[in-house]
DNA sequence: TTGACATATGTCGATATGGGTATATGATGC
DNA sequence: GCATCATATACCCATATCGACATATGTCAA
């Protein structure tokens, strides 16, 4: 098997720079195709590709308007990502500290008592 | 060029759910590699591969003892991966709306009088 | 109808992937 | 030294990627 398509998933999606810098062109309003190829300076059929992969997963959705395609951000498909990640600020943050502190006690405590596995 | 190398980034590192999975268990706590081949059923080396570009993307630290590697997560290097999704945040949660109504109006007003482009 | 514009799709090439399996490295205990 | 355990690496294969370029589709205007 190789690498899971780019359209499998948001994280998937979402791990190309660029399609995540035309989400964030996205994040500030509709954009026409031919904006986002000004603005980001990529070719396009290159911003097409990456529109249908955001397009797939559902992180962007299309309205026709004569010959432009109108793209809008839909940021509902990355609240897995945000969901998963989130859990992991405690990590950086020092509003965690202390928290970590008492659960890593109960967590030994837990590993003596407890311990089936290992 | 082809995709970029899943140890480039935070962002293609945990496109792999069984990456994501492997930072799961450790952030429980350091564990041995073997640990994370029972606890996930996935082949010994392909876990060790995995932990490699973890680990080369900074997200896991490995320390020896014995004859054993003991992986503790790294949550640090995840961060990028929060700064960037949690603007999104507002575009699914409810505490946002009343803000984005705002912001919409404010915007428009601003495509109004300001706009050179498009 | 013809031509210009806006966007999407197809093809080619180089490349890294992830699974599987086999094997290498390295520490431990006898 | 030798067998065993713990982990890492090497190799093979099928596949999807992204960039570049060419081209198809579709809309508007004269």
């Amino acid at each position: 098997m190789a690498r899971a398509a780019t359209t499998t998933d948001a994280f998937n999606a979402v791990a190309e720079p660029r399609r995540r810098a035309i989400l964030d062109v996205l994040a500030r309003g509709e954009r026409p195709v031919n904006d986002l190829v000004g603005l980001l300076g990529i070719a396009q059929p290159q911003v097409s590709k990456h529109l249908r992969v955001l397009r797939e997963v559902g992180a962007v959705d299309v309205r026709e308007e004569g010959r432009q395609r109108l793209y809008r951000l839909n940021g509902q498909a990355l609240k897995p990502i945000h969901d998963w990640v989130k859990d992991y600020e405690r990590t950086w943050s020092d509003r965690f500290d202390e928290l970590d502190i008492v659960l890593e006690e109960l967590k030994d405590k837990e590993d003596e008592d407890g311990g089936t596995d290992r």
